[in-house]
DNA sequence: ATATTTGTCAACCAAATGGTTGAACCGAAT
DNA sequence: ATTCGGTTCAACCATTTGGTTGACAAATAT
Protein backbone atom coordinates (compact mmCIF):
# COMPACT_ATOMS: atom_id res chain seq x y z
CA UNK A 1 0.00 0.00 0.00
CA UNK A 2 2.92 2.36 -0.05
CA UNK A 3 2.34 4.05 -3.64
CA UNK A 4 -1.04 4.88 -2.39
CA UNK A 5 0.06 6.13 0.53
CA UNK A 6 2.35 8.50 -0.65
CA UNK A 7 -0.14 9.49 -3.30
CA UNK A 8 -2.70 10.98 -1.16
CA UNK A 9 -0.74 12.36 1.20
CA UNK A 10 0.66 14.57 -1.95
CA UNK A 11 -2.74 14.69 -3.09
CA UNK A 12 -3.58 16.05 0.33
CA UNK A 13 -0.19 18.49 -0.21
CA UNK A 14 -1.06 19.70 -3.46
CA UNK A 15 -4.61 20.23 -2.72
CA UNK A 16 -3.80 22.09 0.57
CA UNK A 17 -1.24 24.57 -1.85
CA UNK A 18 -3.97 25.75 -3.99
CA UNK A 19 -6.13 26.79 -1.52
CA UNK A 20 -4.03 27.95 1.23
CA UNK A 21 -1.99 29.61 -1.32
CA UNK A 22 -5.22 31.26 -2.65
CA UNK A 23 -6.99 31.81 0.03
CA UNK A 24 -4.62 32.28 3.49
CA UNK A 25 -4.53 30.27 6.24
CA UNK A 26 -7.14 32.08 7.79
CA UNK A 27 -9.62 32.12 4.22
CA UNK A 28 -9.35 28.61 3.52
CA UNK A 29 -11.65 25.52 4.81
CA UNK A 30 -10.19 21.81 5.91
CA UNK A 31 -13.25 20.96 3.77
CA UNK A 32 -12.23 22.76 0.31
CA UNK A 33 -8.82 20.95 0.77
CA UNK A 34 -10.89 17.87 1.08
CA UNK A 35 -13.10 18.39 -1.50
CA UNK A 36 -10.12 19.00 -4.05
CA UNK A 37 -7.88 16.50 -2.99
CA UNK A 38 -10.70 13.61 -3.64
CA UNK A 39 -10.86 12.23 -0.52
CA UNK A 40 -12.71 11.89 2.97
CA UNK A 41 -12.11 15.56 5.04
CA UNK A 42 -10.66 12.75 8.28
CA UNK A 43 -7.55 11.94 5.52
CA UNK A 44 -6.80 15.53 6.38
CA UNK A 45 -6.12 14.96 10.25
CA UNK A 46 -4.81 11.16 8.99
CA UNK A 47 -1.58 12.67 7.19
CA UNK A 48 -1.50 15.79 9.12
CA UNK A 49 -3.27 16.35 12.04
CA UNK A 50 -4.07 19.35 12.27
CA UNK A 51 -5.29 22.60 10.04
CA UNK A 52 -1.90 24.06 11.65
CA UNK A 53 0.42 21.26 11.05
CA UNK A 54 -0.92 20.99 7.33
CA UNK A 55 -0.65 24.30 6.54
CA UNK A 56 3.56 24.80 7.88
CA UNK A 57 3.65 21.70 5.17
CA UNK A 58 2.61 23.65 2.65
CA UNK A 59 4.21 27.39 3.81
CA UNK A 60 7.87 25.26 4.35
CA UNK A 61 7.51 24.04 0.96
CA UNK A 62 6.79 27.02 -0.41
CA UNK A 63 9.34 28.72 1.01
CA UNK A 64 11.52 25.86 0.09
CA UNK A 65 10.66 27.38 -3.82
CA UNK A 66 11.33 30.57 -3.31
CA UNK A 67 14.81 30.12 -1.46
CA UNK A 68 16.53 29.05 -4.59
CA UNK A 69 14.98 32.14 -6.57
CA UNK A 70 16.14 34.68 -4.20
CA UNK A 71 19.80 32.81 -3.82
CA UNK A 72 20.31 33.45 -7.25
CA UNK A 73 20.77 36.84 -6.13
CA UNK A 74 21.97 36.53 -3.33
CA UNK A 75 24.66 33.28 -3.29
CA UNK A 76 25.35 33.22 -7.06
CA UNK A 77 29.01 33.45 -8.63
CA UNK A 78 28.07 35.49 -11.72
CA UNK A 79 28.96 39.11 -12.26
CA UNK A 80 26.63 41.52 -10.73
CA UNK A 81 25.27 43.25 -13.66
CA UNK A 82 24.97 39.55 -15.40
CA UNK A 83 22.89 38.42 -12.03
CA UNK A 84 20.33 41.43 -11.96
CA UNK A 85 19.57 40.60 -15.75
CA UNK A 86 19.39 37.29 -15.02
CA UNK A 87 16.60 37.37 -12.34
CA UNK A 88 15.08 40.12 -13.49
CA UNK A 89 14.47 38.49 -17.19
CA UNK A 90 13.61 34.81 -14.56
CA UNK A 91 11.91 35.68 -12.33
CA UNK A 92 8.68 36.39 -14.36
CA UNK A 93 8.61 32.91 -15.42
CA UNK A 94 9.20 31.47 -11.65
CA UNK A 95 5.96 33.92 -11.33
CA UNK A 96 3.69 32.45 -13.76
CA UNK A 97 4.75 28.67 -12.55
CA UNK A 98 3.53 29.64 -9.14
CA UNK A 99 1.04 32.73 -9.71
CA UNK A 100 0.50 33.25 -5.39
CA UNK A 101 3.83 31.80 -3.90
CA UNK A 102 5.29 35.00 -2.97
CA UNK A 103 2.56 36.93 -1.54
CA UNK A 104 1.67 33.88 0.17
CA UNK A 105 4.91 33.90 2.31
CA UNK A 106 5.10 37.52 2.45
CA UNK A 107 1.51 37.52 3.81
CA UNK A 108 1.75 34.44 6.41
CA UNK A 109 4.97 35.99 7.61
CA UNK A 110 3.02 39.10 8.02
CA UNK A 111 1.23 36.96 10.39
CA UNK A 112 3.48 35.52 11.78
CA UNK A 113 6.86 36.73 11.74
CA UNK A 114 8.47 33.97 14.00
CA UNK A 115 7.53 31.46 10.86
CA UNK A 116 11.28 33.65 9.27
CA UNK A 117 13.07 32.14 12.61
CA UNK A 118 12.68 28.51 11.76
CA UNK A 119 13.26 28.92 8.37
CA UNK A 120 16.42 30.29 8.66
CA UNK A 121 17.67 26.54 10.18
CA UNK A 122 17.27 25.02 6.74
CA UNK A 123 20.51 24.66 4.58
CA UNK A 124 19.53 26.69 1.86
CA UNK A 125 18.23 29.87 3.73
CA UNK A 126 19.37 33.22 1.19
CA UNK A 127 21.71 35.03 3.21
CA UNK A 128 23.08 38.43 2.25
CA UNK A 129 26.78 38.56 2.96
CA UNK A 130 28.59 37.28 0.18
CA UNK A 131 25.78 39.65 -2.04
CA UNK A 132 27.45 42.06 0.15
CA UNK A 133 30.93 41.35 -0.56
CA UNK A 134 30.26 41.52 -3.91
CA UNK A 135 28.41 44.83 -3.96
CA UNK A 136 31.12 46.13 -1.69
CA UNK A 137 34.06 44.72 -4.51
CA UNK A 138 32.03 46.33 -7.36
CA UNK A 139 32.34 49.85 -5.66
CA UNK A 140 36.11 49.63 -5.02
CA UNK A 141 36.77 48.62 -8.21
CA UNK A 142 34.99 51.52 -9.80
CA UNK A 143 32.04 49.58 -11.51
CA UNK A 144 29.16 50.79 -9.12
CA UNK A 145 28.36 54.06 -7.81
CA UNK A 146 27.94 53.77 -4.02
CA UNK A 147 25.09 52.09 -2.43
CA UNK A 148 24.36 49.81 0.49
CA UNK A 149 24.13 46.02 -0.80
CA UNK A 150 20.91 45.56 1.32
CA UNK A 151 19.45 48.89 -0.15
CA UNK A 152 19.90 47.51 -3.72
CA UNK A 153 18.78 44.02 -2.91
CA UNK A 154 15.39 45.24 -1.24
CA UNK A 155 15.62 47.27 -4.80
CA UNK A 156 15.96 44.40 -6.80
CA UNK A 157 12.96 42.48 -4.56
CA UNK A 158 10.85 45.57 -4.42
CA UNK A 159 11.12 46.02 -8.17
CA UNK A 160 10.29 42.50 -9.52
CA UNK A 161 8.38 41.24 -6.79
CA UNK A 162 5.64 44.19 -6.01
CA UNK A 163 4.15 44.49 -9.69
CA UNK A 164 2.64 41.00 -9.18
CA UNK A 165 1.46 41.71 -5.21
CA UNK A 166 -0.42 45.11 -6.71
CA UNK A 167 -1.63 43.66 -9.49
CA UNK A 168 -5.03 43.87 -9.41
CA UNK A 169 -4.24 47.62 -7.82
CA UNK A 170 -1.94 48.49 -10.44
CA UNK A 171 -4.22 47.57 -13.31
CA UNK A 172 -6.38 49.82 -11.65
CA UNK A 173 -4.70 52.50 -11.72
CA UNK A 174 -3.31 52.54 -14.97
CA UNK A 175 -6.33 51.51 -16.42
CA UNK A 176 -5.66 48.49 -18.28
CA UNK A 177 -6.57 45.06 -18.66
CA UNK A 178 -4.90 42.18 -17.84
CA UNK A 179 -3.91 41.18 -21.26
CA UNK A 180 -2.26 44.20 -21.64
CA UNK A 181 -0.57 44.54 -18.18
CA UNK A 182 0.97 41.15 -18.75
CA UNK A 183 2.56 42.94 -21.74
CA UNK A 184 3.87 45.53 -19.05
CA UNK A 185 4.97 42.65 -17.36
CA UNK A 186 6.96 40.76 -20.21
CA UNK A 187 8.64 44.10 -21.27
CA UNK A 188 9.81 44.72 -17.42
CA UNK A 189 11.97 41.69 -18.04
CA UNK A 190 14.23 43.83 -19.70
CA UNK A 191 13.32 47.42 -18.88
CA UNK A 192 13.49 46.87 -14.90
CA UNK A 193 17.33 45.27 -14.96
CA UNK A 194 18.35 48.23 -17.21
CA UNK A 195 16.31 50.56 -14.89
CA UNK A 196 18.42 49.03 -11.86
CA UNK A 197 21.76 49.16 -13.96
CA UNK A 198 21.48 52.26 -15.54
CA UNK A 199 21.17 53.49 -11.96
CA UNK A 200 24.27 52.19 -10.25
CA UNK A 201 26.45 52.04 -13.25
CA UNK A 202 29.80 54.49 -12.96
CA UNK B 1 -29.07 61.73 21.64
CA UNK B 2 -27.27 62.36 18.41
CA UNK B 3 -23.82 62.87 19.66
CA UNK B 4 -23.65 59.40 21.08
CA UNK B 5 -25.09 57.71 17.93
CA UNK B 6 -22.36 59.26 16.06
CA UNK B 7 -19.56 57.89 18.59
CA UNK B 8 -20.61 54.65 18.85
CA UNK B 9 -20.95 54.33 14.99
CA UNK B 10 -17.22 55.74 15.09
CA UNK B 11 -15.94 53.97 17.50
CA UNK B 12 -17.35 50.57 15.81
CA UNK B 13 -15.43 51.76 12.48
CA UNK B 14 -12.02 52.44 14.27
CA UNK B 15 -12.27 49.44 15.92
CA UNK B 16 -12.86 47.37 12.74
CA UNK B 17 -10.63 49.37 10.94
CA UNK B 18 -7.77 48.01 13.79
CA UNK B 19 -8.67 44.08 13.39
CA UNK B 20 -9.82 43.98 9.78
CA UNK B 21 -6.44 46.21 8.24
CA UNK B 22 -4.57 43.62 10.79
CA UNK B 23 -6.04 39.95 10.15
CA UNK B 24 -7.69 40.99 6.93
CA UNK B 25 -11.26 40.28 6.49
CA UNK B 26 -11.14 35.90 6.61
CA UNK B 27 -9.36 36.24 10.08
CA UNK B 28 -11.06 39.37 11.90
CA UNK B 29 -13.89 38.10 13.93
CA UNK B 30 -17.06 39.93 14.86
CA UNK B 31 -16.66 39.44 18.34
CA UNK B 32 -13.04 41.06 18.75
CA UNK B 33 -14.08 43.97 16.65
CA UNK B 34 -16.93 44.64 19.41
CA UNK B 35 -14.64 44.06 22.14
CA UNK B 36 -12.55 46.34 21.12
CA UNK B 37 -15.34 49.03 20.42
CA UNK B 38 -16.42 48.17 24.08
CA UNK B 39 -19.87 47.41 23.05
CA UNK B 40 -22.28 44.85 22.22
CA UNK B 41 -22.13 42.51 19.32
CA UNK B 42 -25.39 43.01 18.03
CA UNK B 43 -24.67 47.35 18.01
CA UNK B 44 -22.25 45.83 14.65
CA UNK B 45 -25.51 45.08 12.89
CA UNK B 46 -27.38 47.66 14.13
CA UNK B 47 -24.91 50.48 12.13
CA UNK B 48 -23.22 47.76 9.75
CA UNK B 49 -25.99 45.51 9.26
CA UNK B 50 -23.42 42.83 8.37
CA UNK B 51 -19.77 41.67 8.98
CA UNK B 52 -19.48 42.17 4.64
CA UNK B 53 -21.42 45.43 4.53
CA UNK B 54 -18.90 46.76 7.92
CA UNK B 55 -15.31 45.27 6.24
CA UNK B 56 -16.90 47.47 2.77
CA UNK B 57 -16.86 50.89 4.82
CA UNK B 58 -14.01 50.15 6.66
CA UNK B 59 -12.01 49.05 3.26
CA UNK B 60 -13.66 52.13 1.23
CA UNK B 61 -11.81 54.68 4.45
CA UNK B 62 -8.79 52.92 3.68
CA UNK B 63 -8.76 53.20 -0.04
CA UNK B 64 -9.49 57.27 0.27
CA UNK B 65 -6.76 57.88 2.48
CA UNK B 66 -4.47 56.10 0.22
CA UNK B 67 -5.79 57.49 -2.74
CA UNK B 68 -4.35 61.58 -2.08
CA UNK B 69 -1.00 59.52 -1.55
CA UNK B 70 -0.91 58.12 -5.30
CA UNK B 71 -1.99 61.03 -6.44
CA UNK B 72 0.93 63.22 -4.92
CA UNK B 73 2.74 60.92 -8.08
CA UNK B 74 -0.29 60.93 -10.48
CA UNK B 75 -1.61 64.61 -10.08
CA UNK B 76 0.47 66.82 -8.75
CA UNK B 77 1.97 70.09 -10.58
CA UNK B 78 5.24 69.97 -9.21
CA UNK B 79 8.20 68.87 -11.17
CA UNK B 80 9.06 65.25 -12.12
CA UNK B 81 12.27 65.05 -10.10
CA UNK B 82 10.84 67.06 -7.17
CA UNK B 83 8.17 65.04 -7.34
CA UNK B 84 9.99 62.11 -7.03
CA UNK B 85 11.52 62.85 -4.22
CA UNK B 86 8.60 64.10 -2.56
CA UNK B 87 6.24 61.18 -2.45
CA UNK B 88 9.37 58.73 -1.55
CA UNK B 89 10.33 61.40 1.35
CA UNK B 90 6.66 61.66 2.42
CA UNK B 91 5.24 57.93 2.00
CA UNK B 92 7.49 56.69 4.97
CA UNK B 93 5.20 59.28 7.18
CA UNK B 94 2.39 57.96 5.97
CA UNK B 95 3.59 54.16 6.67
CA UNK B 96 4.39 55.08 10.11
CA UNK B 97 0.64 56.54 10.97
CA UNK B 98 -1.13 53.71 8.63
CA UNK B 99 1.18 50.56 9.02
CA UNK B 100 -1.03 47.96 7.71
CA UNK B 101 -3.15 50.18 5.03
CA UNK B 102 -1.08 49.29 1.91
CA UNK B 103 -1.07 46.01 2.58
CA UNK B 104 -4.43 45.77 3.78
CA UNK B 105 -5.86 47.39 0.38
CA UNK B 106 -3.46 45.44 -1.82
CA UNK B 107 -4.34 42.00 0.00
CA UNK B 108 -8.21 43.15 -0.43
CA UNK B 109 -7.92 43.57 -3.86
CA UNK B 110 -6.50 40.90 -4.42
CA UNK B 111 -9.21 38.69 -3.04
CA UNK B 112 -11.61 40.86 -4.72
CA UNK B 113 -10.81 42.39 -7.49
CA UNK B 114 -14.27 43.81 -8.48
CA UNK B 115 -13.29 46.13 -5.82
CA UNK B 116 -11.13 48.52 -7.89
CA UNK B 117 -14.25 49.29 -10.18
CA UNK B 118 -16.03 50.42 -7.28
CA UNK B 119 -13.62 52.89 -6.40
CA UNK B 120 -12.92 53.92 -9.57
CA UNK B 121 -16.22 55.93 -9.53
CA UNK B 122 -15.07 57.88 -6.52
CA UNK B 123 -13.90 61.90 -7.83
CA UNK B 124 -10.44 61.80 -6.04
CA UNK B 125 -9.32 57.55 -8.13
CA UNK B 126 -6.32 58.24 -9.47
CA UNK B 127 -5.23 58.17 -12.54
CA UNK B 128 -2.00 58.18 -14.94
CA UNK B 129 -2.90 60.58 -17.62
CA UNK B 130 -1.41 63.69 -16.30
CA UNK B 131 1.31 61.56 -15.07
CA UNK B 132 1.81 60.34 -18.39
CA UNK B 133 1.72 63.35 -19.71
CA UNK B 134 4.59 65.08 -17.30
CA UNK B 135 7.14 61.85 -18.43
CA UNK B 136 6.22 61.96 -21.64
CA UNK B 137 6.79 66.08 -21.65
CA UNK B 138 10.07 65.51 -20.10
CA UNK B 139 11.42 62.89 -22.74
CA UNK B 140 11.19 65.08 -25.60
CA UNK B 141 12.66 67.77 -23.20
CA UNK B 142 15.79 66.07 -22.90
CA UNK B 143 15.34 65.86 -19.17
CA UNK B 144 14.91 62.10 -18.93
CA UNK B 145 15.68 58.74 -20.83
CA UNK B 146 12.60 57.38 -22.66
CA UNK B 147 10.25 55.31 -20.34
CA UNK B 148 7.09 54.39 -20.62
CA UNK B 149 5.03 56.64 -18.11
CA UNK B 150 3.53 53.27 -16.39
CA UNK B 151 6.71 51.82 -15.98
CA UNK B 152 7.97 54.55 -14.13
CA UNK B 153 4.88 54.71 -11.74
CA UNK B 154 5.19 50.99 -11.23
CA UNK B 155 8.50 51.10 -10.30
CA UNK B 156 7.86 54.32 -8.13
CA UNK B 157 5.28 52.44 -6.03
CA UNK B 158 7.69 49.35 -6.11
CA UNK B 159 10.23 50.62 -4.19
CA UNK B 160 8.41 52.88 -1.66
CA UNK B 161 5.91 50.24 -0.90
CA UNK B 162 7.26 47.14 -1.16
CA UNK B 163 9.78 47.15 1.66
CA UNK B 164 7.04 47.67 4.07
CA UNK B 165 4.58 44.83 3.13
CA UNK B 166 7.64 42.98 3.10
CA UNK B 167 9.09 43.79 5.94
CA UNK B 168 9.35 40.77 7.98
CA UNK B 169 10.48 39.20 4.64
CA UNK B 170 13.22 40.97 4.33
CA UNK B 171 14.11 41.42 7.98
CA UNK B 172 14.96 37.40 8.06
CA UNK B 173 17.07 37.90 4.69
CA UNK B 174 19.04 40.94 5.42
CA UNK B 175 19.32 39.53 9.03
CA UNK B 176 18.78 42.68 10.76
CA UNK B 177 16.88 43.47 14.03
CA UNK B 178 13.40 45.61 13.36
CA UNK B 179 15.53 48.52 15.18
CA UNK B 180 18.04 48.62 12.38
CA UNK B 181 15.69 47.56 9.58
CA UNK B 182 13.58 50.86 10.22
CA UNK B 183 17.44 53.05 10.17
CA UNK B 184 17.60 51.10 6.45
CA UNK B 185 14.13 52.64 5.55
CA UNK B 186 14.77 55.83 7.42
CA UNK B 187 17.79 56.27 4.82
CA UNK B 188 15.40 55.21 2.19
CA UNK B 189 13.86 58.25 2.51
CA UNK B 190 16.73 59.99 0.30
CA UNK B 191 18.23 57.01 -1.68
CA UNK B 192 15.23 55.74 -3.21
CA UNK B 193 14.52 59.25 -5.29
CA UNK B 194 18.09 59.67 -5.90
CA UNK B 195 18.27 55.70 -7.12
CA UNK B 196 15.18 56.48 -9.43
CA UNK B 197 16.64 59.64 -10.46
CA UNK B 198 19.99 58.63 -11.35
CA UNK B 199 18.39 55.60 -13.16
CA UNK B 200 16.20 57.83 -15.79
CA UNK B 201 18.19 61.68 -16.05
CA UNK B 202 19.72 62.44 -18.94
C1' DA C 1 -4.63 -18.78 6.43
C1' DT C 2 -4.49 -15.62 10.21
C1' DA C 3 -3.18 -11.78 12.77
C1' DT C 4 -1.70 -7.16 12.52
C1' DT C 5 -0.93 -2.93 10.82
C1' DT C 6 -2.29 0.83 7.72
C1' DG C 7 -5.63 3.48 5.09
C1' DT C 8 -10.40 5.18 4.34
C1' DC C 9 -14.81 6.85 5.38
C1' DA C 10 -19.53 8.13 7.31
C1' DA C 11 -21.33 9.82 11.24
C1' DC C 12 -20.52 12.64 15.13
C1' DC C 13 -19.15 16.36 18.29
C1' DA C 14 -18.05 20.67 20.62
C1' DA C 15 -16.76 25.15 19.86
C1' DA C 16 -16.88 29.18 17.23
C1' DT C 17 -19.17 32.36 14.42
C1' DG C 18 -22.30 35.58 11.98
C1' DG C 19 -26.57 37.00 12.74
C1' DT C 20 -31.48 37.73 15.12
C1' DT C 21 -34.87 38.92 18.62
C1' DG C 22 -37.34 41.03 22.21
C1' DA C 23 -37.13 43.60 26.01
C1' DA C 24 -35.30 47.50 28.34
C1' DC C 25 -33.46 52.17 28.20
C1' DC C 26 -33.03 56.95 27.10
C1' DG C 27 -33.76 61.65 25.57
C1' DA C 28 -36.93 64.61 23.31
C1' DA C 29 -41.28 66.12 21.73
C1' DT C 30 -46.22 66.34 22.79
C1' DA D 1 -46.66 62.09 32.36
C1' DT D 2 -46.81 59.82 28.18
C1' DT D 3 -45.50 58.57 23.92
C1' DC D 4 -42.13 57.68 20.48
C1' DG D 5 -37.97 56.94 17.80
C1' DG D 6 -33.56 55.66 18.17
C1' DT D 7 -30.05 52.95 21.04
C1' DT D 8 -28.23 49.09 23.79
C1' DC D 9 -27.85 44.55 25.41
C1' DA D 10 -28.42 39.57 27.01
C1' DA D 11 -29.96 35.55 25.38
C1' DC D 12 -30.70 32.90 21.35
C1' DC D 13 -30.24 30.57 16.89
C1' DA D 14 -28.56 28.17 12.73
C1' DT D 15 -24.62 27.12 10.37
C1' DT D 16 -19.94 26.40 9.81
C1' DT D 17 -15.75 24.55 11.16
C1' DG D 18 -11.83 21.92 12.95
C1' DG D 19 -11.45 17.78 14.83
C1' DT D 20 -12.75 12.75 16.65
C1' DT D 21 -14.49 8.01 16.64
C1' DG D 22 -15.44 3.48 15.45
C1' DA D 23 -16.21 0.39 12.01
C1' DC D 24 -14.45 -1.62 7.99
C1' DA D 25 -11.33 -2.55 4.05
C1' DA D 26 -6.87 -3.41 2.16
C1' DA D 27 -2.15 -4.60 2.64
C1' DT D 28 1.57 -6.78 5.05
C1' DA D 29 3.61 -9.76 8.14
C1' DT D 30 3.50 -14.20 10.59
Amino acid sequence: MKAKEENTELEILNAAKEVFQEKGMAGSRMQEIADKARINKSMLHYYYRSKQLLFEAVFKNAFRLLAPQLNKVLNDDSELFDKIRNFTNNYISFVIRHPYLPNFVIQELNKNPDFIEKMRIEKDFPKVEKFKVQVEDAITRGIIKPIGAEQLFINIMSLNIFPFIAAPLLQGLINVEEKEFQKLMERRKTEVADFIINSIRL
